[in-house]
DNA sequence: TAGATTGTTAATCGATTAACAATC
DNA sequence: TAGATTGTTAATCGATTAACAATC
């Protein structure tokens, strides 16, 4: 099993590959894609070999199959329908960023409770009330959703959700949420990112 | 010095603080603050410590003392000036977070280089051309940049930021940029990210 | 072979967890 | 005093870095 960090470093390396791909460039070496998305030549040999592609002492890596590999290793990525919970400003922030850009990620649908947004389009998205969001996880699929509600009903929504089936979240709120151990829930909290940097900045 | 992790959770705890405080809750004990924020109580102490504020056994920790303490840590935050750099999809989604938000963070202003971009409010902020970044850095004493232009420009506007005096960058692209040691860079690649959640949703 | 890169192991580093004496 | 929480130290864990033999 592969590390979070070793998984996030692979969709960085994936990037960079098809933009290899697309200049025709046929092999690479790890200190190359390391300079490329910043990391030490070791560590990218150590996440390669991870995944169970291996290169060879000559020319690197086949810049095709090691891409198959690393597009293997995410399956069914490509083809994610995901939905978001949560239109207020971060969440049509989202919609307007993944519905407008070239992404291969598809927000299929967007839920709130509230009466003024939902049943119509926004940002390219259909809306729809919280209470209709189990037939779409059921039709679809969805095995991942798009958390940005407000901070108060943060875990009462993010529950709901694991009993709907999600077994992924991504959480724009700043609360914490407590849910069972094998849903996985990655914080992407802008507000306490940015308070970071300020304190850097200083 | 405080950790990097050390930093984003005070950031959290004082988000919740404020609500205790609204609550007219006056003192807490660190497992409470620490089932607020997901944190364990241990971790709370140890954080806490390391902005040398110090609680008693009897009450735990004076809630308003302990604001005004993380408040003094993150200092002059709270005033901070920062400016978008790009009004792409993400840099707008940005500015509609930021401006129509009651966050106490301001951008203000925009930048890019596209014609029918500048010059113009977009989403409640001023948008300039890039040339004109360096009087705004000086006059408003900016020390903090949001990077979300084209990945190929990344690092060329990344070096430019610095050498305009920028300490500090919230980095949007997907590329990690190399800079000088006294500049710190929060990546925050919101693709790579739900890439990690829909590897983990499987 | 010589040179560069690979896969792999050992050493280092940092942060978290566990344990505990000190304190109100 | 008894009980709960505090600050602090030692043990654990995981990831990164450094070192190196194997390979083309």
């Amino acid at each position: 099993m592969s590390s979070q960090k070793t998984v996030a470093r692979l969709s960085l390396y994936r990037r960079f590959l098809k933009i290899l791909v697309s200049e025709e460039k046929y092999s690479v070496f790890s200190h190359e894609l390391g300079k490329l998305s910043g990391v030490t030549a070791a560590q990218v040999r150590r996440d390669l070999m991870s995944v169970g592609y291996t290169g060879n002492p000559s020319h690197g890596y086949k810049v095709i199959d090691l891409l198959n590999c690393i597009d293997e290793f995410f399956k069914s990525t490509e083809s994610a329908n995901i939905i978001l919970v949560g239109i207020g400003n971060i969440g049509r922030a989202l919609l307007s960023y993944f519905t407008q850009g070239k992404s291969s990620i598809n927000i299929i649908a967007a839920f709130d409770t509230d009466k003024t947004k939902i049943n119509r389009v926004i940002n390219g998205c259909h809306a729809y009330h919280i209470n209709e969001m189990s037939n779409f996880i059921n039709e679809y699929k969805v095995k991942t959703a798009v958390l940005a509600v407000p901070a108060i009903y943060a875990q009462s929504t993010a529950e709901l959700l694991c009993e709907l089936g999600i077994k992924g979240i991504m959480n724009f709120t700043p609360v914490r949420v407590k849910l069972n151990e094998d849903i996985y829930v990655e914080d992407m909290d802008i507000t306490m990112h940015l308070e970071k940097v300020l304190y850097y900045s200083k």
